[in-house]
DNA sequence: TTATTTAACTTTGAAAAACAAAGCACTTTT
DNA sequence: AAAAGTGCTTTGTTTTTCAAAGTTAAATAA
């Protein structure tokens, strides 16, 4: 039997992370404090798990402005939707032998 | 909107554990040394996976005999597959909006 | 104009979790 | 008798998680 977990990507374990991505694959331009609010996490908390994500090339910063006011926002890179839909394959297929 | 990961269970962050849930649900009376391979795993990770699943009462060990050989098998318990399946169902829900 | 608040972080440090390696008791195989 | 397998536990290191506090810069209230 092959291994089920193989295919499942590390840095999806954290159901943070994979909130993150389940928010940012179906809307764009989500800023810091939408993540915090709807995620409820404390801003270093969700910070750390943004930069996991940043560094893994899933999502990408947009530094803007409202006005004159800094504005910044995040959004999912084609890699990661890529890696993040990947990851929810191998889900399935871990358990669509229900 | 709601916090879209509040019913996943922290339990399941693990894809070890996720894999020897996904595992169990289907077989029964599956052996130590069976997960282990599927799982591709040391001993003392594995052992240490099956304890927090037991310590939830996700799981439950037997141990029986083959012939004379002991034989340490471990099975899915009615709160383990309730558990996975709220678990996968919080999932699902998560990224239907896909 | 001074004070407070908000946004978006970074830094710090503690606690928890993951993991590999080694040891162990017991049994079977050679 | 020696080697190997099963199912662990113990030990210790590394990694991860997380909250709290500090930070910078702008906006707003007093």
């Amino acid at each position: 039997m092959k291994n089920p977990i193989a295919d499942l990507n590390k840095i999806f374990d954290s159901r943070i992370r994979l909130g993150v991505m389940s928010i940012l694959i179906v809307n764009d331009n989500i800023s810091f404090n939408d993540l915090k609010q709807m995620l409820e996490l404390t801003d270093g908390n969700l910070a750390s798990h943004l930069n996991t994500l940043e560094q893994a090339e899933f999502i990408q910063v947009h530094k803007g402005f409202i006005g004159r006011k800094t504005s910044t926002t995040y959004a999912i890179t084609a890699l990661g939707k890529q890696s993040f839909k990947a990851h929810l394959d191998a889900l399935e297929k871990m358990i669509k032998k229900l």
